[in-house]
DNA sequence: ATGTAAATCATACTTTCGGGTGAGCTGCTT
DNA sequence: AAGCAGCTCACCCGAAAGTATGATTTACAT
């Protein structure tokens, strides 16, 4: 969480310096204002989407509603497992959930295993119905 | 598709041109302009993760006529089809499924594989998560 | 009749999942 | 300090799932 924060920020950040680069060493003199502010507006437009597509699948609340899934807190599963329940209710592969959470795939395997464990089930179908009756995931209104 | 371009690029005209009157008539000459730029790039940023998460979450024509028009479920897919999506929502293997509609592995397989086409997804737990969405899959008592 | 859609089954191949095991690191508790 | 739970990662192997293609049969509509 905080990580993947304090990652974008940190990119931000560079985005900004650098354009304050290109900014006073190239284009001030030569491209009007009105035209730089455009692009960097699209620059970051194009920043956003791409950071959105990549998070609309991820754990955070906010992006979680957009996709329709909820994940009720619960003290069988940890955070990180709810994570990654999260990933497969949305249908996403293990690659795909360990992309999102910025871990490896043997991660994910691993944080699965503890699910199907938990939940004594054996393949992420099962979990997902499981997981279901026990109200651990709910569809948002 | 195209109707969505459209409104998003007279979006980002719209807040290009309010950006610029903005710039002019309030803040040109009382804040440095890292500072405006900075404001300007995170604002972008934002819209761009919303107009992405949109973009996104309507991917599929078919969720797309789903806002606007009534459709029948059972139009979509086949009777038979419905069965083996039925068991993969019970969390059930390829093989079950078979064993439980009494045809062979292979017909299982071929049945989610045009499951899988008309959903336009790859994989069972997409399939599920489509499926809901779609209300072809509801939770009973 | 001819075509279309559904259902059935098959073979061959690739990718993904899941099980088992071990291990290092952190943070909290006793 | 020691123990424990949670998170992280790795490797191996077999099973399940998915892809691609082709084929037969039935039923229904043009």
């Amino acid at each position: 969480m905080i990580r993947r924060a304090l990652f974008y920020g940190l990119l931000l950040s560079i985005l900004l310096a650098g354009l304050k680069l290109v900014q006073y060493y190239f284009f001030s003199y030569r491209i009007e204002l009105e035209f730089y502010i455009g692009i960097i507006a699209i620059l970051f437009l194009v920043i956003g989407v791409w950071a959105g597509s990549k998070w609309i699948n991820s754990q955070s609340p906010i992006l979680e509603s957009l996709d329709s899934i909820t994940i009720n807190a619960n003290e069988l599963l940890s955070e990180r497992e709810m994570d990654v329940l999260a990933g497969i209710a949305r249908g996403q592969s293990n690659q795909e959930i360990a992309d999102c959470l910025f871990v490896s795939l043997n991660t994910v395997k691993t944080h699965i295993s503890n699910i199907y464990m938990k939940l004594n089930v054996s393949r992420r179908t099962q979990a997902l119905a499981k997981a279901r009756k026990m109200n651990l995931i709910t569809e948002k209104a």
